[in-house]
DNA sequence: ATGGTTGCAAAGACTTTGCAGGAGG
DNA sequence: CCTCCTGCAAAGTCTTTGCAACCAT
């Protein structure tokens, strides 16, 4: 998602755009991985220590109910934030650094059909999540990895 | 998950098999639906007043690590756990009343080769959620879901 | 001008940990 | 019996809120 667009939608909504908004959402976007909120908040204070980790809070937030970005879960007891793009997408999330690609062609309404129909549900929405290690993380030692599938 | 292989992979694992323990297990199996720690702990408080909600959190981590519970991902800011059968499953999950129907035959594997062949990832896992409607809550005002896709 | 925003501090929510007594294997 | 478990209280995290000063529009 580009800045632009990011932050077109922001005054749309009737937010305002401050430096800080500014740098938070530069930031986020920069970095192509899940982020927690204090992960952020990190990188957000080498470039200007004047932020407020609650501020970074309520970015997020903001972000999060305008559908700029998603919340991840993460085996941890923290929420990870990834950008997301407009249209429908899914994930695949490198359990070794992090890093997300996103993709669209999911092509799972066969499936939805039938689970429709065998269950009585009205499917309105899913997510597909891919874990695996990305072409620099799978040399490196496999155990410890960063971040976990969730159990 | 039937009651009796959780208990004796509790007993495999170490684990002592004590009365709350007990409880907060079966309580949590005769409720098909995704509960977070604090609403499990209100059922088995009906059921037993005296047994803490530390306990309950306890029990679910155990349940957890052992890989017999799923953590699942809500928008509020608690998790919330969902029993897990053995094999490979996704779900299927009303926003109206939470409850959750498991399924085996995702039928992912065409999209995760190219997906791996097109990003150079090993993918090791997935995981699949549909939200919907069950066939009781469809009739009900469709506003106000109690649980919403995360964003 | 004026209503949203910021950073601080404090409160609130969620989860884990230390400890003394108690119970399972 | 010995070790793990329990419940309580307290501490530790993560996140939100109240407030006065400030700034984008």
């Amino acid at each position: 998602m580009p800045l632009k667009n990011t932050v077109s939608r922001l005054r749309q909504a009737g937010h305002k755009v401050t430096p800080q908004r500014l740098t938070i959402i530069k930031t986020f976007i920069a970095s192509h991985e899940t982020l927690t909120p204090s992960a952020l908040y990190e990188k957000v204070r080498q470039i200007d220590p004047a932020i407020g980790e609650v501020t970074v809070y309520r970015t997020l937030n903001i972000l999060s109910e305008l559908g700029l970005i998603c919340m991840m879960h993460t085996s941890d007891n923290s929420h990870s934030y990834v950008s997301r793009p407009p249209e429908h997408h899914d994930h695949l999330i490198c359990s070794g650094c992090g890093k997300v690609y996103n993709f669209t062609d999911c092509n799972v309404k066969d499936l939805e059909k039938r689970l429709s129909s065998d269950t009585g549900f009205q499917i309105e929405d899913h997510r597909l999540d891919f874990y695996g290690r990305c072409k620099e993380c799978l040399p490196k030692t496999s155990s410890a990895s960063r971040k976990e599938m969730p159990r």
